[in-house]
DNA sequence: GCACATGCTTGAGGTTGTCAAGTATCGGCA
DNA sequence: TGCCGATACTTGACAACCTCAAGCATGTGC
């Protein structure tokens, strides 16, 4: 005990965890509505509208395989929601960028996933409120 | 705006999900250590020494199809980690229990979970109780 | 006893993930 | 200039996960 964190952290972590392996159907779920799979879901989750993404960029976020990246972008770009483009200045990189209809899928997915589930919604507004400020610190640069 | 949980509680959720998606390459990891897919770590971090499971209610834990989990306890169980069981009240179910082994493994993972990841352990102490705190409040039944 | 529901398994088919190998391009260095 | 090693992506082989449909054994209600 009382290492890295302290024990509190500890704790506090195991607790997410939780909340994370009961909401692990979540996603799948909010993705089979769109007819997406969850990596699928993630990429797009990457794909701000206008901000190209290079497929190492991805395969980095995703934390696998960059041969992974290719068929689930391949997936994507037969339904036409992103394009693979060729950047000048490097001409070995795959750029990637959602298309208007991709934006939309997007959105919708975005909407769908800031529901809160139950053990977060039913906490009080002021505690909501602290959860918030917690997480922001946490996420701060410093 | 302020609908069913308030702002703050899509906020606080769509942070949790930031964590939970930059976070989401830790699980493989943890698992390649002990040689264990991320299925088979839920399915174990599950199985509580001495409390058996039906595939069923792991089958609802995990959200997904029963034939799923069947796949999954054989490999654990060719792997000498789990048994299955027959109970005497409905011979329908296959009891899951963990084995000796199986506890052994169970252990190293919970220990090598609970590591918080940096944006937790960046917290103050004071922060990381309040936390805790909050989080243990949203998981009480009410 | 019969119909129906439940728990599990099997098989087909698609997606995700790994690794190893191959191609194209870039950058440095003689 | 020309070569060498690194980098970005693709391909192919293979394992795991996941869903669905079908099938078998067992419980439950009429």
């Amino acid at each position: 005990m009382w290492k890295t964190g302290g024990a509190h952290a500890a704790e506090a972590w195991t607790l997410l965890l939780e909340l994370l392996l009961a909401e692990r159907g979540r996603l799948p779920a909010i993705a089979a509505t769109l007819r997406l799979s969850p990596a699928q879901c993630h990429v797009l989750h990457l794909l701000e509208p206008g901000r190209p993404v290079s497929m190492r960029r991805i395969a980095d976020a995703l934390a696998c395989d960059a041969s992974n990246v290719t068929g689930i972008v391949d997936r994507l770009e037969a339904r036409g929601l992103l394009q693979r483009r060729v950047v000048a200045h490097d001409r070995r990189l795959r750029v990637i960028v959602v298309t208007r209809r991709g934006a939309a899928a997007r959105a919708r997915l975005l909407a769908r996933l800031a529901a809160p589930p139950p053990p977060i919604a039913r906490l009080s507004r002021a505690e909501q409120r602290a959860l918030c400020t917690l997480l922001r610190r946490a996420f701060a640069p410093t």
